[in-house]
Formats: structure tokens, sequence, C-alpha cells
DNA sequence: AGGCGAACACAACAAATGTTAAGATATGCG
DNA sequence: CGCATATCTTAACATTTGTTGTGTTCGCCT
């Protein structure tokens, strides 16, 4: 297994914090001092089980995850898409139990860091725990947009939503080149994302593509046609707040 | 207009406190001493508007309210509903904006309470500050239950399953007799909750009638078979979080 | 009491989505 | 390289859900 520094664990997450909440330098030195433990995770493998309590919180340092739950009939639909940067068990600072799985969409490279650590941190640098408390508020806020994407939205514009949001997403973390860029997901798991089949959601994909909005071709899509793709997803992305609020 | 003493106020949200993060009772009798404007909304008046930036966090003292959004199209999705004691924008103790609007169902009436008030007790009282922390992130897991409600149970255990889960609220704060309890949504606020049609809803209301599960009468439901109604709903409540974590 | 508007009820038909099944294409592995 | 498996693709048909329209009921106001 190939070298890792500290530096390319953190890198996502402090761009996205420097964009998202004009983050202090020192607040981010401090984060990247704190000893973690990196373990990696091969495709569909689970990286959090619902119920359990976890003692440290999770850094996706490469690969995407996603939160998913199951219910009694067996369909799963996924909660949230996660990339590089994220840190998606945060709510477990505060809170003992997870409520949902998380699994590997691909193969991963996972920074887990200690509650102690992190309390500990937060506790010397008030800064780093708004950071966080943020964090988690945006992560909120990204859930009731879904809400409205399932409920909503027809399945043709739903599609176009999520590729925007998560083009957004990686966009900040500089994975969006020339309008391509990667979401891991068989047409299975984008029909989970958006409460559809794998049937159906084939056929979306279908139309988009004879439509020239988009291609999606073994987890990378790409753009054709950016006017089009804005006004089918009537993407309004002040809900991940973008920029450091005032 | 009667008179409201503070207790009034305050009971449905220590009452769920308790039962939820063993609250300690001078947390409670310090929250009780905080100083908050009482407003009255009537029925569809809107409380919070999308893009709102509020110096004050609301507590529904009574009344129901509901957070919801509305596409570019015109239609409109329930994001949750609010019932007496809940603290609907608690996030923007640390966020500024709202990205939903927040509506009231039934006339209503709201504490409002100054961010500075409550920035000020919880420096004071760190406990407050956990319980209020705990809060948000029930309220983000039943945002995350919701997304599996709309995206993957049919519209009859879909319905079911939220006529559960705001039983199982309402019990909190001890508004269900006997099988019977509020829930003031017209059909079609039941239908813009699940992502469907007034018209459908109807016909789901009228199947459940008839296999004799619940009956809805202007905003009352009554319960007529609980264990049809348990088996549709396959509710696992863990995610409210109803007793204190160890 | 009468009238008005909102909410409810229901039916007929249209459109979206699920189900099943079959073949085609890609990917990993021996 | 060739097999084995997962993914993708498509079609035909079934089911769910939306749309439209028309009465009916209920609560409220005068």
């Amino acid at each position: 297994m190939r070298d890792v520094t500290s530096d390319m664990i953190w890198a996502p997450l402090f761009q996205r914090l420097k964009t998202t909440t004009g983050a202090d330098d020192r607040d981010l030195q401090a984060l990247a001092a704190l000893p973690f433990t990196l373990r990696h995770y091969r495709e569909n493998q689970t990286v959090l089980r619902d119920g359990e309590e976890p003692s440290e919180c999770c850094l996706i340092a490469d690969g995407f995850c996603v939160r998913s739950k199951t219910i009694a009939d067996g369909r799963g639909q996924i909660l949230s898409i996660h990339i590089p940067g994220d840190l998606p068990n945060l709510q477990n600072l505060h809170f003992p139990t997870v409520d949902h799985d998380l699994i590997a969409l691909s193969d991963c490279t996972l920074a887990f860091i200690a509650h102690k650590a992190l309390n500990d941190l937060i506790g010397r640098r008030p800064g780093v725990g708004d950071m966080f408390w943020r964090d988690t508020l945006v992560d909120a806020a990204v859930s009731r947009e879904w809400i409205v994407n399932v409920g909503q939205r027809s399945t043709y514009n739903r599609l176009a939503h999520l590729i925007v949001e998560l083009r957004e997403r990686l966009r900040l973390i500089g994975r969006v080149i020339d309008n391509t860029f990667a979401i891991p997901l068989t047409q299975e798991q984008f029909g989970e994302a958006m409460g559809v089949t794998s049937v159906h959601t084939n056929r979306i994909l279908r139309e988009l593509r004879i439509d020239g909005v988009l291609e999606l071709q073994r987890g990378t899509v790409r753009i054709l046609n950016e006017h089009k793709l804005q006004e089918l997803a009537q993407f309004d992305g002040r809900y991940l707040h973008l920029s450091p609020s005032p």
C-alpha cells in the first residue's frame, strides 16, 4: 500500500472548510496535528453499522461512501453520498449511536480520530467546534433537500438535481475537470438514492442521454448541456452554504 | 386573550427533555427563567420565511407548525411536523439563515427567545447546550427517516409510519388519549408530507378506514387496530431516541 | 337559517413507475 | 485467453399514482 502523508488526508476537508466557513489557519493546523488511524475499506464494505456506538469520528480521505437504511422488506434507501473531506459521523461526538449504515461505495481510505482527541481540541480551540457544528447543520440541510427531491421532483429532474448537488460538492474539492467527474454509484444505487428501481433509473438515464443533457458510464458523469441541466435541476445551492456567512 | 403562565409555555419541552435526555432540573429552571416574547399565529400564517436570519429561537407553546419547501413549479413538500415543546429553528443559534418556511398549521402560540439570552445561558450551564445539541441531532435523524419513508415505503405503509411517528412524539407530551390524538393537517397537507397528491391521500385513507386500521376526521386520528398499524408502519423508534442514552 | 368557500369523497382516464424476463456488455479471475 | 459474475439495456405487461372533473359535506359568517 502506498504511503499516505497527513497532508493528503486533510487536504479535501481543509479546502472545503476554507471555502464554506472561512476557517482559521491555526484551527486547521491544530486539527492536522491530531493523531489518527488509517483504515482501508473495499467496495461494498460496511464502515459503520446501524446501532453501533463508535468512539471515533471518521474522515473520508479517499473514495466515496453512502449512508443507507434498509427496511423490513429488504428495500434500501441511500440517505446521503459522502466524498473526500466529509465527516459522516460527526454527530457521534455528542450522540452515542449511529442510526444507519455507512458503506464504502468504492475502495476507500478513512482516517479515524478518537472522540477524546477531538473533544480536547474543541476545548482548547472553540473555533474547531464551531466549524464542526456548522458542518452537521449543512448535513441536516442536505437531508431536508433530499426529502424535497424524492418527494416532489419528477425522476428526470430528480436525477439532474442529485448530479448537480454532487458536482458542486466535488467542485469544492477540485474533483471536477472539463464537466466530467466521478460518482461511482451503479444504476441500482442511483435508484436507491432517488427512491426508484434500477430499471427506471436506466430509462431516465437514457432519456437524459438522448436529450443531450448528460452521459453516465461506469460511475463517470459527463455534462453535455449545462444550460439544460441547470433548467432541469432547479438547483439552489444556498442549502450547501458554499460561501462563509457574514 | 387568556393569560398564559410561564409554566404552560415550558411544560411540553420539559416533559420531552426529561424523557429523552434525562435533563437536570436546575438546567430546566434556568431555562424557564429566560425572558421570552409570546406571539400568536393564525392557521396558515408564515412564522419564518426561507432566507430569513432570525435573531431569536422559537418554542412552540401551543399548536402545530410545519417546515416546508416550495419548488419552482409551485409544488410544496412538508419536511417535518412540529408540536408543542419543539424548537424548530434551534439551528439558527449557530447558523444564520433558515432554508425553508415555517408555517402555522393551526392557531399557534410561540415563545421567542433571543439568541443572546440562550447563548449566555449555555455559557453558564453547558448542560443546556448539550440538551439542545442532542435535540438538533434527533431532528436530523427524523429527516433521514423521512427520506426513507418517502423513498421506499408504499403510500399505505408510509401514512401508517407518519402517523405512528407523530403519535409517539405526541404521547411524550401527553397528547394521546384512548388511541385518539390530533394531527391537524388537511388531506392535501398529509399528501405534501408524503410526496403524493391529495386525491391519492384520500384513496389511501379510505383503504385504511375500510381495512379497520384507523380513521381520520378533520385532523383527529383514531387508531382502530393497533396490531395492524404496527405491522404496516414497521416503526423502529430508535431514531427518536425516546429514552436517555447511557 | 341561508349561503359561501374549503375540505372531502369518489370515479374515469392518463401517465409514471414497478415487475419480470431476456439478452448484451463489461470486469475480475484463473 | 475464456469463463463467471455483476452491471447495463431493453421490452412487455402490471400496478401505482396523477389529473381532471363533479358532487357532497362541513364549518363559518352574516
